[in-house]
This record gives structure tokens, sequence and C-alpha cells, in this order.
DNA sequence: CACTATACTGCTTATAAAAGCAGTAACCAT
DNA sequence: ATGGTTACTGCTTTTATAAGCAGTATAGTG
């Protein structure tokens, strides 16, 4: 991250007493006040020359649209929350993700790195369903049996690995839908990480 | 502090979670869009109440003026982990709890106040199954066709609510497990909560 | 020198958002 | 019945706020 001028510093502390004090951000007319500026335009330079160098977030036609990156409010901000995975782009980029989850990394059997939503039913037989969350550790290793989340063809999809000799299964949970099979010397199997958890918050 | 009502509690919780994923409050409008209500007089209705009944402080003329003023519930400790329930006692009882876990109450579309851990696969059609932790609202209102924490002939089970006339049906999802009948007018049923998500951490 | 970044003034404009007013309807308690 | 609370619709008005445009001044840089 590039270096703040004093000035950038000084509106990013404020703006983070102010969520502190309030509860919420501040305008860009209190902030100006605040500063004994008269006009809110120099501040609005300010916040973006800010969210230029990542320290916040605008968030355009909101009103009080800051959101602080760097500097967490809450000390544990929790698991990221991954949303559709593009194909083509690795699953942690910033865009996919909705939101954090304030839980314990430490909740689950193994260490979760982060939440993936599910979609579609390929896996109800396991008790995973459309829109559950499951809670992933990001490992290129995988057991016989395990549920992974996998890459195949620039595709994200959850199914349970089963391993033979070169051939490498994908298995559904769901007598719906279909094995995919992949052999692994013409074509790339990339594991992202195990499933050690569900969690289901539509009910 | 009063009791709030269902819709006042979901507002609450609607409110937190913005707070946490977006970095600032929601607007009214925000809030009735979220709630598929078309006049955002309904929410500021909701939102006086809340401020009365001092769960959150209304700033006036602010834009998202909202500020939480009871902090989550058990910010450190999290919620507790609920293990077997012996007969003819409460829930709660502290000799139940296993443990705490950290996540936050707001994770789930309605708050939680208690985990409790299933036994048995009875349920296991709606993707619940043996040892997963169902995340508990405590609440004696339940509504056709919820999932809930009952207690019947002095026993705690979960199973699916069905309501006609003066019985009540607590329906499995599991064609091996029989549906439970309870006749309202000589029986007692008592219900201790509705699920509202459920945590699988056994992967 | 031209060129860029920082830091500001002083307006205007568009819109986001709160606040107000007048209703309807259901439910509950007295 | 009567009043209170909850829960909503559908408008209008007012103001809070972001965003845009046109400038000024200072300092540093190749």
């Amino acid at each position: 991250m590039k270096p703040l001028t004093d000035r950038q510093q000084d509106i990013l502390t404020f703006i983070e007493r102010s969520l502190l004090q309030d509860g919420f951000p501040p305008t860009i007319a209190e902030i100006a006040a605040a500063f004994g500026v008269r006009s809110t335009n120099s501040i609005r330079g300010h916040l973006q020359a800010l969210a230029r160098k990542g320290a916040i977030e605008l968030v355009p036609a909101a009103s009080r649209g800051i959101r602080l990156l760097k500097a967490t409010p809450s000390p544990e901000q929790g698991l990221p929350l991954v949303g559709r995975v593009a194909a083509g782009q690795p699953i942690l980029a910033e865009e996919h993700i909705e939101g954090y989850c304030r839980l314990g990394p430490e909740l689950f059997d193994h260490r979760a790195d982060y939440l993936l939503r599910v979609q579609g039913m390929s896996m109800r037989d396991a008790g995973i369903l459309d829109g559950d969350l499951l809670a992933v550790q990001r490992t290129p290793e995988a057991r016989n049996g395990q549920i992974v989340v996998a890459r195949i063809h620039d595709e994200a999809t959850v199914k349970r690995l089963r391993l033979e000799g070169v051939k490498a299964f994908l298995e559904p949970a769901n007598p719906d839908f279909a094995i995919i099979e992949v052999d692994l010397q013409r074509e790339q199997l990339v594991i992202e990480g195990v499933v050690v958890g569900v969690i289901r918050s539509g009910l």
C-alpha cells in the first residue's frame, strides 16, 4: 500500500473514531466540518485518494458509504464468505467475498479458512443442500472419500473425491447427478480445499 | 427491556448483519426492500418501536442514523452448546452446557440463542444428520412447517411441526421413523424453540 | 519549463434518504 | 363497543448528501 499523506492519515483516523463513537461512518460534509474545511470537495479528493491506496472503499451513491478495509473495527472479523466463483479466477479474489461471518475457525474439527455458498443439490444425500455454507480448509491435498472443492475445466465444484490409479472420480451424493471422471494424465484436477463443515441458515 | 416482536427481532438482526457486512447501517428504504415491504413508513414504525424498547438509538435527520445499543449478547464467549437434555429439566440448565461456540448470533437469518447437538437420524431428509449442531431460537411460538425443538412427555425432540385443529403432529424427515401425534386437549406440547440453522463439524 | 500531486474555495445539480400525512386491516385487552 | 398495538400502503415534502464543474495556490519532479 502506498504511504498516506499526513492529511489522509488524519482523515482516516477521524473516520475510525466516528465509527466507534457513532456506530456509523461520517458524511463528507461532517468530515469537512470537523477539519474546518469549507468545501466538501477537498475531502472528496482525500477519500478518493484513500480508496486508491486501499485504505477504504467508497460505495457509490450511498450516504456515509465509507467502508474501512485495513483497520478492523472488531479484532476478529471472522471467516470470509465466498459467493459465486467465476471461471478462471482464484476463489478468494476480493470481488467474490460477500461478507464475513463471525465464527471461530476452531469451531470445526479441522480449521476452516473460508466459507463457500453451495449452489445446487448434487450433494443432497450428504446433508448438503442448496444455499448451505461450506466451511472449507484450503489445502491441495485430499484423501480418498473426502468432500472436496475441486476445479475442473476452470469451474469450481463440490464433490466427494475417489482416487483409483491414474483416474479420479468426483462423485455427487445424489443419484440424479452424474459422476465426473478425470484422467489425471491428460486433464488437470485442482483441489482447492476440503470441506470440514456445513452451516445452514435459511430455516 | 420489553420483549421484541418477531418482526422487530428480524429487523434488528438484519441491521446487525448489514453493519458487519457493509460497515455502516442500512437506510430505512434498504430495510424495506430487504423485507419486501413497499412502504418505508412501516419500517420506520418498527425502528421507533426498537428505539422505545432500548434496542437501538435513532439519530434524527441523519442518514443511516441507527445506533445499536445492546452489543451482541455474549460477545466473547459465544453461544452455549447444549448436549444431552435430561428429562424434566430446562434445556439451558447449566449442567447440560458442554461449551461455548464462538459465532455471532446474527450469522443466521433469525437470531440463535443456543446450539443443540442432534441425536439420531430422524431428520435425515431435511439435511440434519446425527451429531449436527442445531442453532435454536428460544421461542414458544412456532408456525406450521417449521422445524422445532419440542418437549413431549418430558423428553426433548427435534421434528417438523404440523398443526391441524386440536391435533399437533411432529413429523420426522425420514420414512423409517413414525409421526408423533399429540392431542393438544389432553397432552401438553411445549415448544422450546425453532431451528434457525444447522452446523456440521464432523467432516 | 511543463507536468503532476496535494490541498483547498465556491458554487450548482441530482438524488438519496428522512420525515410527514392520511389511510386500511388485523388482533388483543378492557 | 372502545382503545391500543402491530403491520402495512401510497403518497408528498423537506433536507441531507454525493457528485459535478470551474477555479486558485503551493510544492515537488523530470
